[in-house]
DNA sequence: CTCAATTAAATCGTGTACGATTTAATTGTA
DNA sequence: TACAATTAAATCGTACACGATTTAATTGAG
C-alpha cells in the first residue's frame, strides 16, 4: 500500500484480512471438530471451560465477548449434547454457573490432538505464530477506544 | 508463550485473537455504519462492487469468500434498501449481475470518509498496518493448505 | 423494613454464515 | 439433435452474534 488513496480497495482492509482469516479458522476447525459432535465457537468455550470450570454465564461472556443472546442458546445446545452442566449458584439464584461434564473431560485430550495436528499441519513458524499473536493484542487495544 | 504445553489456554490461541479482533471490527464498524442503514458485511459487499460494479453473484462469492446461502437473502436486504440492483445476464440466463444503484455511488464517499475517520482515531502506525497485513496474508496461504 | 435501582439470565427479532439440496439454464458429447 | 453432466442461484435447516427488552433475584438508600 503506497497511499492512503488505496485505503477503499478491499485487498488493503485491514479489516478484510481480518475477517478472510476468521472465516478461515472457522472453515478449518469445523471439519476438524464435525467429528466430536461441536462447532468451533463451541470448542472455544470447552477451552475457555477447561481453563476454569464452573463460570457464570457472564463470566463466560467476559472471556469471551459474547453475550447472553448468544452464550444461553448455546450452552443450551452443548448442554443437550453432553458437553455441560448448568447450575444455580446457591448464594445468589441469579448467577447460573457452568460445569464441564465427563464427556467434555474426557475427550479434551483427542480434541486438542487433532487440532494441534491440524495447526502444525499449516506449517506455521513460531516465530511468525507469537509476533501475530502479540500484534493482534496491540490491535486489539487500539481498537477498543472505538467502543 | 515459552513452550506447547501453553497450546490450549485461551490467551494464546490465534485462532481466538483472530475471533475476538474480528468481532471488534464488526462492532466499531457496525456503530460507524449503521446511521447509513448498511452492515459491516454490506459494506464489505459495497467494498467490492465500488471496485467492479457488475460482477455476478458467483464472482462476489469469490472475492468475498461467501456462499449463495449468505449472498441471496443479503443481496435481497441491500436491493430492499436501495443500496444494489439484480440483472440477468442476457448472454447466460443462469447468471445474475449486481449493480450498485445511485444510493450506494451517492453515498461512498460519505461512508468511506467515517470509517477512515474512525480507522485513524485509533492511533494505528502505518507500518503496524502493513506489517499486520502482510503477515495475515502469509498466514491465510498457509491456513488454506489446510482446507 | 421497604421499595426503587441494580444485576444476571433468558427471550426476541434481525442478520449473517455454512453445508446440502433443489431448480433452472447451458454445455458437451454421442 | 437429444440428453446427461455441469454450472449458477435460490432455498432450506441449523448455528452463531448482537442489540433491546423482559423476568427474576439481590442490593441499597431512606
Amino acid at each position: 500500500m503506497s497511499s492512503l488513496l488505496d485505503f477503499l480497495t478491499l485487498e488493503n482492509q485491514l479489516c478484510f484480512a481480518i475477517y478472510e482469516t476468521n472465516s478461515q479458522f472457522t472453515k478449518l476447525y469445523s471439519n476438524v471438530l464435525h467429528p466430536f459432535g461441536i462447532t468451533y465457537p463451541q470448542y472455544l468455550v470447552l477451552l475457555a471451560l477447561w481453563e476454569r470450570n464452573g463460570m457464570t454465564v457472564k463470566e463466560l461472556g467476559e472471556r469471551l465477548k459474547l453475550g447472553t443472546g448468544t452464550l444461553t442458546p448455546m450452552i443450551k445446545r452443548m448442554e443437550t449434547n453432553g458437553w455441560v452442566r448448568k447450575e444455580r449458584a446457591a448464594n445468589d439464584e441469579r448467577k447460573v454457573c457452568i460445569f464441564l461434564e465427563a464427556k467434555a473431560l474426557d475427550e479434551k485430550h483427542a480434541i486438542t490432538e487433532v487440532i494441534a495436528k491440524e495447526v502444525l499441519a499449516c506449517n506455521i513458524e513460531l516465530a511468525e505464530y507469537e509476533a501475530l499473536l502479540q500484534q493482534l493484542k496491540a490491535l486489539q487495544g487500539k481498537l477498543s477506544t472505538g467502543l
